[in-house]
DNA sequence: TTTTGTGAAATGATTCACAGCC
DNA sequence: GGCTGTGAATCATTTCACAAAA
């Protein structure tokens, strides 16, 4: 309660960077992977209406998203692919090499170690962890699983900022808190349950029994409307 | 091009329902498993403002959401646990069991298949295919491993109306084409690639590579503020 | 007194549509 | 002539704040 009443950001210069909104966060990996899978066509330059289309949106809203992090396309021409990808990858940070610690090795936990998608750009899988002994010393992927205690030296040793939990909804929570005591601030959560957090930590969720919900309202829906114009 | 320009859901009655907003229908699954846990720990009633803190969400935006369902609540009291649970579920379709099929039995597909998720509540898995042969007639989760090719038949007779895509990033929209020409029109895509679908197809996408982005350019984002006011 | 349900206000995101540039 | 970048308009979502109900 010292200073002022700390809004966030309250002490950014002036309007440096304009913020990028966080819709167009979530959309920036989706644009950086049409981009990536153009590039391997050999495709040089794209315009608005083509990468839109690749990336399942519209090309005004395609567009919008990238003014947001600068003015990299030509007018009547497109935008240099390369030069897209170099872009998006900075403002995601990917420039850097983040470590990420994978806690869980169940058959999820193998399918996540196993996906190309860690390696693929930017990551780093620093360490698997499993709470049961029995499983410590198996290999994965080409990784020993180690022991959850070790989490702590793991997390200081590697420079750990990314945890993965893929356990149990039992021992999310528990996996969290210990994640969160040895400083990791942005979590990826796999447990079906929500995550108890101090402010300042990141906890993405990812759930399939939430999707498989969602579909089903709108499968309800659909089959209701075609029930009532019946 | 015969009667009127066809908006969405032109005619529907007059307001008949309400429209549920997408943002809340994805948050629904949210409470429903918060009210879960809940009647397991005995409780039979619950304020706003325990369930949209067990829930992760402000308590004016719960009962936004839940507005939208009905009036379930007592004023000065709270909800009824049972209550709320029957009225959210049969907003969501989950009075009926929907059939799933999963195509791509690899790692994840088989976390997926073991993973409680499914039967948990309203799902259940017709059928697990994969395109390898050499993996067809294996047993995973206590079901075999049918082939590809069977696809129609068995959407046909298991009736069912939700697909998962569980395949390598190539595979993908192959597959997704044949669920969408056997008749299914919902998809869950757990594949790193955009699916092209026709209109009237729900495609929900699953991505471990973006969620882990999104949490880069948030650290990123953390590092650089540091970095700028120090 | 407590806690819901909800208009009204504020904020955020998308879409439109076109001026500006190549 | 074609395509980007962006204000302005629209639409959606969140938050506020309080009247009404138990």
């Amino acid at each position: 309660m010292s200073a002022q009443a700390s809004g966030p950001a309250a002490d950014v210069p002036r309007a440096r960077r304009a913020e990028v909104p966080e819709a167009t966060v979530a959309r920036l990996p989706v644009y950086l992977r049409a981009l990536h899978a153009l590039a391997e066509t050999g495709r040089t330059t794209v315009s608005s209406e083509a990468l839109a289309s690749a990336a399942g949106v519209g090309s005004a809203k395609l567009r919008k998203d990238l003014s947001h992090l600068g003015s990299y396309g030509t007018r009547g021409v497109g935008y240099e692919v390369q030069e897209l990808v170099f872009h998006i990858s900075g403002a995601l940070g990917l420039g850097q090499r983040w470590s990420v610690v994978l806690v869980g090795v169940g058959h999820l936990g193998q399918a996540l170690a196993g996906y190309g998608g860690f390696d693929d750009r930017g990551f780093r899988i620093a360490a698997l962890l499993d709470a049961d002994a029995a499983r410590v010393g198996d290999v994965v992927a080409g990784m020993p699983i180690r022991s959850l205690d070790e989490l702590d030296e793991v997390v200081r040793e590697e420079d750990v900022s990314i945890g993965v939990i893929a356990t149990p909804a039992e021992a999310a929570q528990d996996v969290c808190d210990r994640l969160v005591g040895a400083g990791v601030r942005s979590i990826l959560n796999f447990a079906p349950t929500v995550l108890q957090v101090p402010d300042g930590v990141d906890v993405r969720r990812v759930d399939l029994s939430n999707e498989l919900q969602i579909l089903s309202f709108h499968e309800h829906r659909k089959a209701t409307l075609a029930e009532v114009s019946a």
